[in-house]
RNA sequence: GCCCGAGUAGCUCAGUUGGCCAGAGCAGCUGUCUUGUAAACAGCAGGCCGUCGGUUCGAAUCCGACCUCGGGCUCCA
């Protein structure tokens, strides 16, 4: 029997009899190999364990250990979901399932128009386990597309996805434009359409879970039906899986709407509106607290800082141009002096809520002519904007429809751009540090492809100093490409939290179009008048989405730096009342913010309530501390120390507030 | 904006097929207790059952609209 030749990653070559497939190679490695294999690379392309090799190619095993191993996995997961949901609506048709970050999803349409309930899930759930029990092949074969288009007679989104392969327009990686249409068959009744590779067959899929459905426009868009989603999550193994669940459960934990109210920190009163927050006395400290930092910061930073009103007329944002691109996601208007309160003469006067600051910052660049001498010119400014976020995106903290920005805009020359854009990345990084949060990544979105304004040059230009600045902070840089806006490039700095979640922080957008559209200029050396370049840069992003994110970064347990009590000092008994409240005093004295707990509970269920509110510090006085002028420390997550004078907790604190721990 | 679900006391939740006075725990208040490190005891008070309309002899419960919240899609200048 003729043999072919098989080259291994390790580079060794094995000889196979023609015909062999990946799983063939596998099992004449050795058993528990052929037992684990799951898919094979072969020259970088993954096939089927069933796929036959050809001589010569050079063939990687994927085992169920390979961290590459989860992708095939979901995505033969989200087949079982597909036959799952066929099998038990009939009539019901499915769109697209891919393999996701965790997990997969599936889209279908159910007969009637019928949607999903939560009960559903569990009767899908346990479908699925009953295939996978069965252990049925994933077997691969190919049809012509007028095959492929009769095969999928009653699925409707499938022949969608295969025209648009056919038409060489993007399938959504659910089909490619070949010749030929790839199926894989588990059942004589259940095929679906797919580029594969899948695992051999069901039994390997065990360790998953049904998460959530909702309704998804077919393909995105919202000009399409919209379809029934079933999401899953699903892992290699069972420990991955409960690790996953686990790291959910941490997070609902942490979820800064509920701590919000746990803490007393801020509240979405109905009567104000969706998506406005009130913030409570605590939630003002850390407030204030983090914006006073940040003020402090940009001062010697040398912004200068303006004001700037909530409302202006229509005008300003006609020029700005944001009534022209951006007025769905602005207040409606309000109309003052309407021609019917004043005889009919003349339009009334439409003002708007600001939904950006960036205008009237140009305005103040504009009020008077400006030397190259002034620039880079760095306005800062507390701005609050309001946006008509749409109903269904509005989200505790961090999709907000009136929202402070940290927000500074920058004039500078071409010139400086580079500079000044280095420095202002330097300022942001070493800022978020200070916040507590260390561990970035930063992604630059390039031009795109469509509509932009701005020459090439420019774009180049500012392109290059963005990554050149990105490059230089040595972080991991993401490249966003065509995702910029179209009026200039941008940077945006994304920080993983405490428990590894990525947040889109700070942005810094360089800007072709507004200082055009406001004709702004300076005078150069040479006594000619020259457009300077302008930067927006928003550190925070807004105010209550950092304090937002700022809460589920410290699960609630502010630092003492920010904490809105930082101490509560315990009397053991009303005799030590008096001793207490001198403590305070004391502490107090050196600027820390301290209460006291008068005895009127057990001291037991007084400390149990300061742990609850999460105190950085909880004081015992007692006989023996009133004797010796010391108190007991219980901090937050660490030990009870007694005997501790005064004076040396109060440097501890001390120490503490300024390396911001 | 679209699809699904939910709104009962400050918070977390019970409230059977529509049937008198709507319940609990925690939090709050008042007493008693005076305590050395995560829940002392007793009592009191607290709700137009999200809002408006409808069905009904009768609605927290059924229907409709709206508001708000949650999940998903789209969006996030």
């Amino acid at each position: 029997m003729p043999e072919i030749a098989i080259t291994l990653p390790d580079g060794s070559e094995r000889s196979l009899p023609e015909g062999s497939t990946g799983g063939d190679l596998a099992a004449s490695i050795g058993r528990r190999l052929a037992k684990d294999a799951v898919v094979v690379v072969v020259d970088g392309e993954p096939r089927d364990l069933a796929a036959p090799l050809a001589d010569g190619e050079s063939v990687r095993i994927v085992t169920i250990k390979d961290p590459d191993v989860a992708e095939y996995l979901r995505h033969s997961t989200a087949h079982v979901l597909a036959q799952a949901v066929l099998n038990l609506w009939p009539g019901a048709t499915f769109a697209g399932g891919p393999a996701i970050e965790n997990g997969c999803y599936y889209d279908f349409e159910l007969p009637g128009g019928a949607t999903f309930t939560d009960e559903d899930l569990e009767r899908i759930d346990a479908e699925m386990r009953r295939i996978i029990a069965a252990d049925q092949p994933f077997e691969r074969f190919e049809l012509p597309l007028d095959e492929a288009r009769e095969l999928m007679a009653d699925h409707p989104y499938k022949r969608v996805f295969m025209d648009l392969a056919a038409a060489g327009e993007s399938a959504d990686g659910e089909v490619s434009g070949g010749e030929t249409i790839s199926f894989y068959r588990n059942t004589p009744e259940f095929v679906d359409m797919c580029l594969g590779p899948h695992v051999p067959s069901t039994g390997r899929l065990a360790n998953f879970r049904l998460t959530r459905h909702g309704g998804a426009y077919f393909r995105g868009s919202e000009q399409n039906p919209m379809l029934q989603r079933i999401y899953a999550v699903a892992f290699p193994t069972a420990g991955e899986l409960e690790a996953f669940l686990h790291q959910q459960e941490e997070a609902a934990a942490r979820d800064h709407r509920r701590l919000g109210v746990e803490l007393d920190l801020f509240s979405f009163p109905e009567e104000v509106g969706s998506g406005l927050a009130v913030f409570h006395p605590k939630g003002g400290i850390i407030r204030r607290l983090m914006e006073d930092y940040s003020r402090k910061r940009h001062e010697e930073a040398g912004y200068e800082f303006v004001y700037s009103p909530h409302i202006t007329k229509a005008d300003l944002f006609e020029t700005s141009g944001h009534l022209q691109w951006f007025a769905e996601g602005m207040f409606p208007p309000m109309e003052i002096d309407a021609p019917e309160s004043a005889d009919g003469e003349g339009a009334g006067t439409s003002y708007y809520l600001k939904p950006m600051n960036c205008p009237f910052h140009i305005l103040i660049y504009r009020s008077r002519m400006r030397s190259y001498r002034e620039l880079p010119l760095r306005m800062f400014e507390f701005g609050t904007v309001y946006r008509y976020e749409k109903s269904g995106v509005v989200h505790g903290l961090t999709r907000v429809r009136g929202m402070t920005q940290d927000d500074a805009h920058i004039f500078t020359t071409k010139e400086q751009m580079a500079d000044e854009l280095g420095s202002i990345l330097t300022f942001v990084l070493d800022l978020l540090r200070d916040y507590g949060l260390d561990d970035f990544y930063l992604e630059l979105s390039t031009r795109p492809p469509e509509k932009a304004v701005g020459s090439d040059e420019e774009w180049e230009e500012a392109t290059s100093a963005l990554r050149g600045a990105a490059e230089s902070m040595g972080l991991e840089l993401v490249l966003d490409e065509g995702g910029g806006a179209f009026y200039g490039p941008k940077i945006s700095v994304q920080a993983r939290d405490a428990i590894g979640r990525t947040w889109q922080m700070s942005t810094i957008q360089v800007d072709f179009q507004l200082p055009q559209r406001f004709d702004l200029n300076y005078v150069g050396a040479d006594g000619e008048r020259h457009r300077p370049i302008m930067i927006h840069r928003a550190l925070f992003g807004s105010v209550e989405r950092f304090f937002g994110v700022l809460v589920e970064h410290y699960a609630g347990a502010f630092p003492a730096w920010l904490a809105p009590e930082q101490v509560r000092v315990l009397p053991v008994a009303d005799a030590h009342l008096d001793y207490a409240l001198q403590v305070a005093a004391q502490l107090r004295g050196g600027g820390a913010r301290v209460d006291v707990a008068p005895a009127d509970e057990t001291l037991g269920n007084r400390i149990r309530r300061a742990k609850g509110e999460k105190l950085p510090y909880v004081l015992v006085v007692g006989d023996d501390d009133v004797a010796r002028g010391t108190v007991g420390v219980n901090p937050r997550g660490g030990e009870v120390e007694r005997d501790v004078p005064v004076a040396s907790f109060a440097e501890r604190l001390a120490a503490d507030v300024a390396g911001r721990h």
